[in-house]
RNA sequence: GGAGAGGUGGCAGAGCGGUUGAAUGCACCGGUCUUGAAAACCGGCAGGGGUUAACGCCCCUCCAGGGUUCGAAUCCCUGCCUCUCCGCCA
């Protein structure tokens, strides 16, 4: 949520902001809304504040055994009063609540204005997209040769966008979670983390899937509102809600494998061969919470985190800064790592690393004690992918492909693989 | 699934329906004392919001949401959560 008070102090730097994003801010609704709610607030407190008043007032009569009749007389209308105005502030207010809810993040000013991922910014490339003496194949060719990914299976079992991974496929998967967790405890200091893969709408409200984007998400047939998490993002980030962090636990780094579910309506036609885009994958995620000053140097950090995994496994990739109209709801910026994908030809998104400032830290109290004034003050999140799992399978079979279709191991999974160096047919 | 107990400030723990946002203790911060530290003593110490140039003033919050009342942490209803015992279970 942005800062309210920033809204109204200037609304029209918040409205030239969301410009950039292709949104034009009702400011006249705003400024009615925040009118009203001025009004029926000042008004309301006041009642509250007689009513306060009287009934101390009436308590110490009674107490000095007086008369309390007339005092009682005085106060009879303005319960009704009182009642009247409060419903009609809470309405207001609700309304109010909405319109911020309903406010994407203001993007920074290093991100470039653009449209769509047409417009994004490349900012590096490492590596060498891999030659072949051959025409190579995608995950797709080469997991069904293998036995290692059944589509058909999954199918049947479920629908489409779902995998059966067999054998030593499913263990090269398992191998990448494992390695990307063991590094980033290890090397990067996150704190592993195993979180619930079922969350309550006040936690999706907080990082921003709510209210907007509810058809993204699978919801469960409760009569609680429970939904599936879409990334581990929504469980890590809420460990802070309504939380006052001292000093000494910042940096807040956590980092989790779990799985992410999510409903891909929208998206009939896009990627519909293989398991780039899935109902369910799985992710390591990295989220950090910081002090506000620190958040983008500690972007820069987080992204580095998530290259290193790209860099470990040897896979080529490049690095772009996605531009006002591809960045997401809650962020101010993000950097998307793209894998290069031999099937495809092109490079394709593995993670996602945003700096939300103190956008999703607003929505769910997510604070820290400043020692310096003592007061609580907004923390500052950031989180990325360190990487997507099934993609990172899917760069590695088809970077690592052989002319004879087995796929060679990377060096660092060797460990997790029971030293096999590489998987052939079954 | 059955039976019971309970949810108050960072923690522990009081709180006849009235001047209690909340006693007391611990923790924490500042000060006096001390060569220094400890102890002792003095003082401070919840969060959110409104209004104001500022000092300040005001409102809301004792799990959440409703209700009763001039007035609710205290009474009533619903939900959520925690604990204990029995049953079942990975």
């Amino acid at each position: 949520m942005l800062d309210p008070k920033l809204l109204r102090s200037d609304p029209e730097k918040v409205a030239t902001a969301l410009a950039r994003r292709g949104l034009e801010l009702d400011l006249e609704a705003f400024e009615t809304l925040e009118r009203r709610r001025k009004e029926l607030q000042v008004k309301t407190q006041e009642l509250q504040n007689l009513r306060n008043t009287k009934s101390k007032s009436i308590g110490r009569a009674k107490a000095a055994g007086e008369d309390i009749q007339p005092l009682l007389e005085e106060v009879a209308s303005l319960g009704d009063e009182l009642k009247v105005a409060e419903e009609a502030l809470k309405v207001v207010q609700e309304e109010l609540r909405q319109f911020m809810l309903h406010l994407p993040n203001l993007p920074h000013e290093s991100v470039p204005d653009g449209r769509d991922e047409e417009d994004n910014r490349e900012e590096r490339r490492w590596g060498e997209p891999p030659e072949f003496g051959f025409e190579p194949r995608d995950h797709v060719a080469l997991g069904e040769a293998l036995g290692g990914l059944d589509f058909e299976a999954a199918a049947r079992i479920t629908g489409s966008r779902f995998t059966v991974m067999h054998g030593a496929t499913a263990r090269l998967h398992r191998a990448l979670a494992q390695f990307m967790l063991d590094l980033h405890t290890g090397e990067h200091g996150y704190r592993e983390a195993y979180v619930p893969y079922i969350v309550n709408d006040d936690s999706l409200y907080g990082t921003g899937q709510l209210p907007k984007f509810a058809e993204d998400l699978f919801r469960l047939e409760e009569e609680r509102p429970w939904y599936l998490i879409p990334t581990a993002e929504v469980p890590l980030t809420n460990l802070l809600r309504d939380q006052i962090l001292s000093p000494e636990a910042l940096p807040f780094k956590v980092v989790a494998h779990t799985p992410c579910f999510r409903s891909e309506a929208g998206a009939y036609g896009k990627d519909t061969r293989g398991m780039i885009r899935q109902h369910q994958f799985d992710k390591v995620e990295l989220v950090q919470a910081v002090r506000a000053e620190e958040s983008f140097d500690v972007l820069e950090q987080l992204t580095g985190h998530a290259e290193t995994v790209l860099q470990k496994l040897g896979l080529p990739y490049r690095v772009v800064t996605l531009c006002t109209g591809d960045l997401g709801f809650s962020a101010t910026k993000t950097y998307d790592l793209e894998v290069w994908l031999p099937g495809q030809g092109r490079y394709r998104e593995i993670s996602s690393c945003s700096n939300f400032v103190d956008f999703q830290a607003r929505r769910m109290q997510a604070r820290w004690r400043n020692p310096d004034t003592g007061k609580p003050e907004l923390l500052h999140t950031i989180n990325g992918s360190g990487l997507a799992v099934g993609r990172t399978l899917v760069a590695v079979m088809e970077n690592f492909q052989q002319a004879d279709g087995s796929i060679r191991v990377p060096e660092v999974l060797r460990g997790y693989m029971g030293g096999l160096e590489a998987i052939a047919p079954e």
